[in-house]
DNA sequence: CTGAAAGCGCTTACAG
DNA sequence: CTGAAAGCGCTTACAG
C-alpha cells in the first residue's frame, strides 16, 4: 500500500529520473549501470536527470533484486585498539577501488555479542565476512553461518585454522620468543602479566608458550594475571604494583601488550627508579615507538596493513568463487628496545 | 525471474518457515515481530521452525517494505584516531539497546571520499546519519543531503552549526586556553607545531586562536607547520627538530595533538635534555596519561564517551521526529601535567 | 486468530 | 536501441 504522508522527501526513483528525462526506468537502469547500448542522446538526458534530481540509487532494492551485495561485514573486538583500527584501515583501503564497501561491528570480546552482530551482518546479506579469531565463538553462531553457508574470513589468529581462511600471526610463537629472550639474557626468574585472558585465547596462547618455554629452559615462572584490570597502561600499573609487593627477585616480565608495559615501567619507576633500570621489560605489538618519550619497548611487531590487505584478498577471491588458503601466518618481528638487554 | 542455479545455501525465508510451521508467511512475520493476536500453539510452532532452519530476516526486503530501516551510519575522518574511535564505541554502546546498528565509514579527510560515502550511506536509505565536523565540505555533498531530506548529527565541532545538530568541544576555546596558560606562565616567545591544517579546520582554529591570543598579550609566535608531515609522534619530532635548528629562543611549544607532542619532547630529549627541561610543551587530547612512562603532558581532555552519547541521543530524537538542539557545546578541561609550569 | 493482495525500488531475462 | 513482465523477500492495510 502506498503511503500518503509525504513527510519527509524520500529520494527520486528510478521512475522519477525515467520521468525527467522520458525514457523508461529500465532504460535509466541500463545508462546508469553501463549495461546493454543505449544511444549518446539518450545516456546524457538521463544522466542530467538523475543529477538534477540528486539520484541515489536504493541498495536495498537493488541487493534484494539482484541478490548480491556490495558490503563486507567485519567485526573486531575493539575499536579502540590500535591493533583492529588499523587492520580495518587496510582493509576499507584494499576494498575501496573494487566499490566494496565496509560495515563494522564490535563484540567487546563478548560471544553473545558476537552473535548477535553475525545475525545483524547475515540480515543484510553481505558479500563477504570477516571475524576475529581467538574469541569464544558460541555453536549457535558456527550453527547460523553454516546455514546461510556463508564463507568467513578470520583476522588475528594465525595458529588454528577456525575459519575458510585465517589470517594473523603465530600468538604460540611470539611468547616463544620472547622466553627466549629472556634465556639469551641470562635471566632466571621471569613473570607474565595480562588481563582477560579467558576472553583473548590468543594472548592467552602467548602467555602459555612464554611460560612453557621458560619453565622448559629452567626459569622460575610466576604469572601475575586479572580478569578485570584494562588492558591499558593504567591495567599495567596495577598489575606490576601487585607483583612489586610480593616478589622481590624477579628480573624480567613479559607483557600482553605494549600499553601495560609502558604502565608496568611507570610503576617500577615510581617504586625508585632501581626496579626499572634492572629490570627486563617486553611487550606485543609495536605500537611503542610511537607513544614514549625515552622509552623504546623491546616489543613484537607485524604488519598490520598486510593482514588487513590479506583479508581483503581473501574476501574477494570467496566471492568470486575462486579457493584460498586456508592459514596465512603473518611474519612476528622482534624489536630490541631499551627496556632490555641492557642489564650489565 | 527466478535464478535456478542453487549455488550455495541462500537462507531460509518467511515462506520456508511458514511451510515448515503450516502457516502462512503473513503469519510468521507477525509472530517473529511480536505483532498482532497469534495463538500461544501456533507461535510455539513457527519459532521452533524459524530456529530449526536458522531463519535471519532479509532486512534488505524489510527494509525496503516497510521503508524504515535500523541502520545508523557513521562517518569519521581517520579511524586509527583514538578520538574518533572512542566516540564511535560510546555511539554503538548507547545505540545498541535499541537495536540500532552503526555503518561506519572513513574519509581520510577527503571531501571526494567524503561525498562518495555520504552517497553510499544515503543508497541504504539509513535510519540516521552521523558526520564529523571541521572537514571541507563540497557543495554537492550538501546538494545530496538536502534533496534526500537527510537529518545529520554532526561531531568534533562546537564552533559552528553546519548540520542539524552538532555536538563538540570548542575549539576556540581550547587553543584560547593554551595560550593563556603560556601568559600565566611569563613566556615572551611561543611556537604552534602542527600538520595537514588546510584539511582538518577543527586544528586550524585551535591553532590560530592559540597565536591570536599569544599575540594579543604581546607574546612573539612562531608556527611550523607542514602539509604532509605525519601527524603522530613521528611528525612531532621532525618538525620539532626544525624548529629547533631555527630558532634558539622558544620558550614554549603548542602541538595539534598528544602524540605530536610526544614526538616532540623526544626530540627536544636527543639534542640535549636542556630542551626538554626548559621548554614548555602542551597537547591536546587528554591521552597521554595512557602512553607515556614518565612524561605527563600538560594537554585539553575531554569526555568522548559523553560526545558519543549526546551524538547517538540525537540521533534518535531526529528519527522520532523530535526536536533537537543545534549545537551542543563539549566542556574542555585543562589537564595540569609536568611538561609545562614547572619553569624555574 | 489468520491470510490473500498490493506494493517497496530495483534487476534479470526476454521480446521487439 | 528500448521497454513490458515477473520476481527478490519483506510489510502495510485490509478482509474474513
Amino acid at each position: 500500500m502506498k503511503k500518503i504522508i509525504g513527510s519527509r522527501p524520500r529520494g527520486a526513483t528510478l521512475a522519477d529520473v525515467g520521468l525527467a528525462a522520458n525514457v523508461s526506468p529500465m532504460t535509466v537502469s541500463k545508462v546508469l549501470r553501463k549495461t546493454g547500448r543505449i544511444s549518446e542522446e539518450t545516456q546524457e538526458r538521463v544522466l542530467e536527470a538523475a543529477v538534477k534530481l540528486g539520484y541515489v540509487p536504493n541498495q536495498l532494492a537493488g541487493s534484494l533484486g539482484s541478490a548480491t551485495s556490495n558490503i563486507v561485514c567485519i567485526l573486531i573486538p575493539s575499536a579502540s585498539d590500535s591493533v583492529y583500527s588499523e587492520i580495518l584501515s587496510s582493509i576499507s583501503r584494499t576494498l575501496r577501488p573494487l566499490e566494496l564497501r565496509t560495515f563494522v561491528g564490535e563484540s567487546n570480546f563478548d560471544p553473545e555479542i558476537e552473535y548477535e552482530q553475525v545475525r545483524s551482518f547475515l540480515s543484510i546479506r553481505p558479500a563477504g565476512l570477516i571475524l576475529s579469531g581467538g574469541v569464544q565463538r558460541l555453536a549457535k553462531t558456527d550453527d547460523i553461518l553454516e546455514k546461510h553457508g556463508a564463507d568467513t574470513v578470520q583476522i588475528w589468529d594465525g595458529d588454528r585454522q577456525t575459519a575458510t581462511a585465517n589470517i594473523g600471526p603465530s600468538h604460540e610463537m611470539a611468547g616463544r620468543m620472547m622466553a627466549e629472550h629472556f634465556v639469551e639474557l641470562g635471566l632466571k626468574n621471569v613473570a607474565y602479566i595480562g588481563s582477560e585472558l579467558s576472553k583473548d585465547l590468543c594472548a592467552a596462547r602467548r602467555a602459555e608458550a612464554f611460560e612453557h618455554t621458560a619453565r622448559q629452559h629452567g626459569l622460575k615462572f610466576t604469572a601475575i594475571t586479572s580478569e578485570s584490570a584494562p588492558r591499558q597502561a593504567i591495567g599495567g600499573t596495577l598489575l606490576t604494583e601487585r607483583m612489586l609487593e610480593d616478589q622481590s627477585d624477579i628480573e624480567g616480565v613479559h607483557y600482553l601488550n605494549d600499553a601495560m608495559a609502558i604502565g608496568g615501567i611507570r610503576a617500577m619507576y615510581q617504586r625508585g627508579l632501581v626496579a626499572a633500570d634492572h629490570m627486563q621489560v617486553t611487550g606485543f605489538n609495536g605500537t611503542s615507538l610511537a607513544t614514549s618519550v625515552r622509552t623504546r619497548l623491546t616489543t613484537i611487531d607485524m604488519s598490520y596493513t598486510h593482514i588487513g590487505e590479506a583479508a581483503a584478498n581473501a574476501v574477494i577471491s570467496l566471492a568470486a568463487g575462486q579457493p584460498v588458503s586456508a592459514v596465512q601466518v603473518e611474519d612476528c618481528k622482534f624489536v630490541q628496545g631499551n627496556t632490555s638487554g641492557k642489564r650489565n
